[in-house]
Parts: C-alpha cells; sequence; structure tokens
DNA sequence: ACCTGAACACCGTTCAAGT
DNA sequence: ACCTGAACACCGTTCAAGT
C-alpha cells in the first residue's frame, strides 16, 4: 500500500460490506482487513468512522432514478412516493447514519424538482408547494425506515392472539381480529400515498388535471 | 447484591440511561455500575444486551395516553396519529431496537382500537378498515423514527445552497428555493396526518360525521 | 510524506471458581 | 442457588516509531 487507497476505495468497499453484514458488524478493522490494509491507513482518508458513514451515506444517495410520468396526477404523486421510499429501503441499513448529509445527490434533487412541479400543476405557490412537498418526501422517508420493522408492531397475526385476551376494553380490535393478517409494507404504503395525494388534491386551489 | 436485582429495576435502569445517553453510549458494564452489580449478574436475568433492549423497548411503550375525542372526524383522526407519533418520538432511542416485541402494550392497543373506530364510523369495514388505520399507524411510526433526521435531508437551507448550483436543471426548486425554510417536524406530521385524513375520508363509503 | 505496530480504553460474553 | 473475577475475542482511536 503506498498511496494507492483512494477515498472512493474506502467507501465502496464499506458500502459493499455493510450492504452484506448490516451496519452492526460492520468494523474498521474488518474493512482494513477486505481493503488489505492497515486499520489505520483508512484514518488517513477519513478522520472517523462517522465521517466515513456519512460518506457512505451520501454515496448511497446517489443513484434515486425517476419512472417516466405517466397516468392521472394522483398516479403520479405516488409513484413519486414509491420511487424515493424505494431507494431508501434499498439502501436502508446506511439510512441511521444521516446525521449530516448536507450535500444533497443528483437523483434527490431530480425527486424534489418532480415534487414541486406536481404541486405546481395543482395550483400550490410557494410555501404551499414546499409543504405540500415535504409532506410526500418526509412519508416516503418514514416508509423506508419502517420497512423491515413490519410485523413487529400491530397487524401481525401474533400481536392480535395477545389483544384477543384483553378483548373487553377494545371491541374494534375484537371485530377486525380476522382482518390482521401480514403487513405487505409495499402495497401499504402505495395505498398511504394515495390517500395523502387525494388528500393534498382536495385542499388544492385548481382541480386536477386529466 | 443477593437476590435483590429484579429484571424490572434492571429495565427502569437500562431506559434511564438509554434517555440519558442514547443507545449508541449504552453499555451492560455501564448499567452494571449504576445498578451496583457485577456486569455478569445481569445476564443472570436478561441472557443477552438484545433481550434486554427487547424488554426495553416494550416498556417504552406501555405508557401511550390518548388525547379526549374532540373536533371533526379529520381532527380526532390527526389527534390519533400525532398522539401515537409523539409517544414513539418521545421513547425514539429505544426504535430502533424493536425487533420483535410481540406483545404490544396496552396503550398501543387502545390506539388500534381507537383508530378502527374511527374508520368504522365512515364506514370502513373489515379488511378495510384495518387497511386504512394500518396507513394511519405506520404513517406515525415512520414519522417518529424520521424525527430528528429533519435537516439532514431536503428542506434546511444548507441543502438548498447547494441546490441552487444544479439548478438549470432543476426549474421548480429554483422557483420555490426561497421557501426552504427549517422544518418544523411537528407542524409537518399533522398536517400530513390531516392530507390522509382527508384522502382516507374521500374514499370512505360514507359521509363524514360532523 | 506516507504508512504502521503497539498500546489504550473500552466492548459483549463465557466459564470456572467462589460462597 | 446465586453471584463473581478473570479471561477471550473483539471494538475505535492515539501516538510514537519506522521507511
Amino acid at each position: 500500500m503506498n498511496g494507492s487507497l483512494s477515498p472512493e476505495q474506502v467507501v465502496s468497499a464499506a458500502r459493499r460490506l455493510i450492504t452484506a453484514g448490516g451496519l452492526d458488524a460492520f468494523s474498521m478493522r474488518k474493512l482494513a482487513a477486505v481493503l488489505d490494509v492497515n486499520p489505520m491507513t483508512i484514518y488517513l482518508r477519513f478522520e472517523s468512522k462517522d465521517v466515513l458513514l456519512q460518506a457512505v451515506a451520501q454515496a448511497s444517495l446517489t443513484g434515486l432514478r425517476l419512472p417516466p410520468p405517466s397516468g392521472s396526477w394522483i398516479d403520479q404523486v405516488v409513484d413519486l412516493a414509491a420511487a424515493i421510499k424505494d431507494h431508501l429501503v434499498a439502501d436502508r441499513a446506511m439510512l441511521r447514519v444521516h446525521s449530516d448529509p448536507a450535500r444533497l445527490s443528483a437523483g434527490v434533487l431530480g425527486a424534489v424538482d418532480r415534487g414541486l412541479g406536481l404541486m405546481a400543476e395543482v395550483g400550490y405557490e410557494g410555501a404551499h408547494a414546499v409543504e405540500s412537498f415535504r409532506q410526500l418526501f418526509w412519508s416516503a422517508v418514514g416508509a423506508a425506515l419502517v420497512d423491515g420493522t413490519f410485523d413487529s408492531l400491530p397487524g401481525s397475526r401474533s400481536d392480535l392472539t395477545d389483544a384477543l385476551a384483553a378483548v373487553d376494553d377494545h371491541p374494534h380490535i375484537h371485530d377486525h381480529a380476522t382482518h390482521f393478517g401480514p403487513v405487505d409494507a409495499n402495497r401499504l404504503f402505495r395505498s398511504t400515498a394515495r390517500s395523502l395525494a387525494v388528500g393534498l388534491a382536495a385542499a388544492a386551489p385548481m382541480e386536477i388535471p386529466s
């Protein structure tokens, strides 16, 4: 190893390691082993594990691709939110890391621009357009963070088994017990985004374009 | 120390430690020091750090209190979502831990029951009621996870400074640049929940009750 | 200038030994 | 039966020393 270790090499090796083994199992020493380098050599490129992980998180945001616009206004809103969420989910292992990715990737900027455009189409202007798009954007981020947590909070069968024990206090749960199947994260997010889009459209100054 | 260390003591000390110092700084050895006990004694109560953290996460879900129902149907839906989210945010440091809290607290069950009831009020039945409530519930969980990440993804001023550099490709961002102030997480979530509620109401079989 | 080995102050957890 | 001390196999990071 002599001047041959670029920061990009470090980031991409770290990304591979995290995607393969998760964030918890990631360590500077393992990364050094994979790079066939002394652990301390990495510290010549990145001042700490934290700084390296931020670079990794930023790299993971760069590849967002938007689907071509098609369908009704509501369809387009839902598609956009889903694209954001899906991209974030793909790099979910790194999401927690985001404490300061000040610079945004071109992909994310494209999504922001598309979203603002959609809001403008139904008459949202200025701060209202920003506000409306933010609802969509942060819902997508939340869904991405939540993805994988599904089945560990209300909704899975095992939860309801317990709930039925407390059924005296919870008549509605009792009535709907048979309908609590497993959660399809993707389907659920799309229907949520659709409801959100309908709500945004209803409050918009203009009619929904056809 | 002789038979005097209850699992409850361990959980509540762990909770205090995590709330005060965050999950990253939490360790079994520090917990043992706070409890004035040998680190290994904790392992007689909980088989691993992971298992202990799950018990902590579950304990943190127990205290959810619902606000008294008031206002329009939409107001109530928004209030419910906000209550869930606020409670989760309060214990946000522990949220990541949830890999298997199979048993739900009474507080969460109450929220599920209230939500299903609200959906029934506008005519959602069976699986549709469950589906509609899930949109609300998981939005709240997502918002809770996201809370604190605000200002690190699109929306903060520093982001837009960068975005303006790429302005040729992003006309909508350019037009709205001055409206990207800091994000008020709480206000944003409430307006998101409101849009969601409007969307759910619009698709409901019945009229919104007054 | 660039890299490294040894060392420091931590981890979670195992296990043989103590009372 | 209940607890513990020493030990193992790890961490991130510092820093003096090597080339």
